[in-house]
DNA sequence: TTCTTATACTGACTAACAGTCATTTACTGA
DNA sequence: TCAGTAAATGACTGTTAGTCAGTATAAGAA
């Protein structure tokens, strides 16, 4: 039987191995870029083997699982501390303050955003255990929800229309992050050579004014 | 110096050639998956050698470019359509039916709305030749003015709040494809647990009705 | 201290795939 | 029939994700 004490220790140098692995592949994929890097290269700046990886994380996509689990912890913090930024003012005021956070978060940490985004093709969800797939979905999920609760007292103090606030945040966040979305791909950006401030202000502004009461 | 004649059936010979492995092309990518698609299997599919294909066309993404721009075209002329059709009607209708027309298109050319979603990394501008890229760009922008053309008129017709109609189409571009980004992503739909279809009509009417002339 | 066993680590190797190019085949016009 | 050109071929190269048989290290056991 092992003794305890050893176990921890062990059990923390494997989680500093981890940790180091991780730290080395965020330097790569940002500096490299998702694309180009290589776990190779990961490997490398980790002063570890290739095997020695692929003994922490089971695919290249797991890694980058875990940085964008690190990723959408920021955000969710950013939204919180937005959200609670906003308690003395109004539901609107509260809505657009998540809103600055969303597109602060979009412009301080470009790549942690751009990792976001670039998970679209399946590879990503095949790539990558289900239970690590849950821990992301749910993460974000959780970001989403400040969205829904603000939208529901703005409901609540008469500022937005009454309606699922659920279904609203929904269509807010969908529309906002279309401008997003849009700014980080080249070819789509072109298309719309407007400064994506000004856009993500423009939905933002007409979003909220076709959410809000109506006389009628 | 070579006949006209015989130079031109061999221009036409080689056209075909360009087709048929087109042809190829559509079919593996879209049934394999653009991911898991090979040059090996387009190749097969076309029943010419792996080096043919590279004679006409310099990498694989080059021949996705060449699809996409066969889905712009599509786009393009159904956009055209539903302006043509709205034209005895008011200027948000002929907004309301470009939508539509939109949501058509991400709706029955599921394959090609993807091929649109999928470039998002650099690798595609990477691996494009410049000439090329303009064309898709341009393609891509015909379909926006569409749009903006139908703005304008919302806006004479006094439906929408006097403005910049090309930003406004762009606003209202960007936001209802937020809505569409995301239903093409399986993790992203699965944050918004709705239908897609209602969250599109849900930003539509919203962003149409914060477009709208004001009162004030 | 020395042996035994479990655990962590290693890097050469495999497989898959994009892209190349020396060689072969087919066609054309004389 | 033949020379010259254009088109097509597929074996080959380079790159990279992922594997695994073998090696090193550390922890009890004698």
């Amino acid at each position: 039987m092992a003794r305890p004490t050893t176990s921890i220790r062990r059990q923390k140098e494997k989680e500093d191995r981890k940790e180091q692995i991780l730290a080395a592949a965020r330097t790569v994929f940002f500096e490299e870029g998702i694309r180009r890097a290589t776990v190779d290269a990961i490997a490398a700046r980790a002063e570890v083997a290739k095997g020695t990886v692929y003994l922490y994380f089971s695919t290249k996509e797991t890694i980058l699982a875990h940085l964008l689990l690190e990723g959408l912890d920021t955000l969710g913090e950013r939204l919180m501390r937005a959200f609670d930024e906003a308690t003395p003012h109004s539901g609107e005021t509260r809505l657009r303050q998540l809103a600055t956070a969303y597109y602060d978060y979009y412009h301080d940490e470009t790549d942690y955003f751009r990792l976001m985004m670039a998970f679209d093709r399946g590879q990503f969800t095949e790539s990558v255990n289900p239970e690590l797939y849950e821990r992301i979905l749910h993460r974000g999920l959780r970001s989403l929800r400040w969205l829904a609760e603000a939208m529901q007292q703005a409901i609540d103090e008469g500022d937005i229309a009454p309606g699922d606030a659920r279904r609203q945040a929904g269509m807010l966040w969908a529309a906002l992050n279309g401008v997003l979305v849009l700014s980080s791909h080249p070819l789509r950006r072109e298309l719309v050579e407007q400064e994506v401030e000004m856009l993500y202000a423009g939905v933002l502004d007409t979003m909220l004014r076709g959410l809000r009461v109506r006389a009628g």
